[in-house]
DNA sequence: TTGTGGGTACGAAAAATATCGTACATCTTT
DNA sequence: AAAGATGTACGATATTTTTCGTACCCACAA
């Protein structure tokens, strides 16, 4: 019964935008698409139509108690990466969450702190591993 | 004048079974999608044409050489991943790539080999910045 | 020679997305 | 009260994506 269609290109700009800024209003939400380079200029009855098509979807969910509603994603951003985290390791590094972590640590510098933070991570699971 | 139009998700779909496969002819991608539990049953024709028109978008590349041509994705599925990847540590973990790091690691149990391999690739990362 | 079983190409219809115009309602300011 | 500035709703149109039907090609078996 239930069918999940993922959200469209365009409609996922809307999500990221919503993530970044909070339950917002079409205008907020408009303008700061129209400030994204790279995305064609529309106009604001698009961006309107847009949302009002995703939270028919149930994507977007809205608080109609002012003149103009507001909208939050009703997904979250968090659900959103584990989501894709989650099918990438799968597929991508069948299964090894390890391989994954190198990559993404040689790309992208860490400052020590950081690796220190993972470092100690690691330590919690190694004894969680030996059994308590 | 190049529009990078990224892949609908029905597009997605075939470039991960051809990464799955490697480079295949239209008939393998068609067997292999209809396999997929999930995904609506379609003609022959419509991945054909499906392929067809991804080829024209530069998405794939095909070797005419044999009757039945033989497509590839001309983006790697590691590229692919990385660009995810990337995109999503600046976004999602606002540049931080041990916050991503972390929660892998948490979701998906590593085995301790795993955990050392990551351990001594820190270790490498630290040294590094410690100036040779 | 006449099927039959693959294959490709491709126009066109169907379905889904994206864009906009216009009608309407509410405030606020003149 | 009329004019502006903002907003929502929503039908229509445009554009893209997805799905097929059909025409054709070539090899091979009957």
């Amino acid at each position: 019964m239930s069918e999940k269609p993922n959200p469209t290109q365009k409609e996922y700009l809307i999500l990221k935008i919503l993530w970044a800024l909070g339950p917002s209003t079409v205008r907020s939400v408009h303008e700061a698409l129209m400030e994204l380079p790279d995305v064609k200029k529309v106009g604001y009855t698009t961006t309107l139509k847009m949302m009002q098509v995703m939270h028919s979807k149930g994507m977007l969910d809205r608080d109609e108690h002012e003149v103009s509603h507001i909208y939050r994603a009703i997904i979250s951003e968090a659900e959103d990466t584990e989501k894709i985290l989650d099918e990438m390791v799968d597929r991508s590094f069948k299964g090894s969450a390890s391989k994954l972590v190198l990559q993404v640590l040689g790309r992208h510098k860490a400052s020590r702190q950081e690796l220190d933070q993972i470092r100690s991570f690691l330590d919690d699971l190694e004894s969680e591993q030996d059994g308590k």
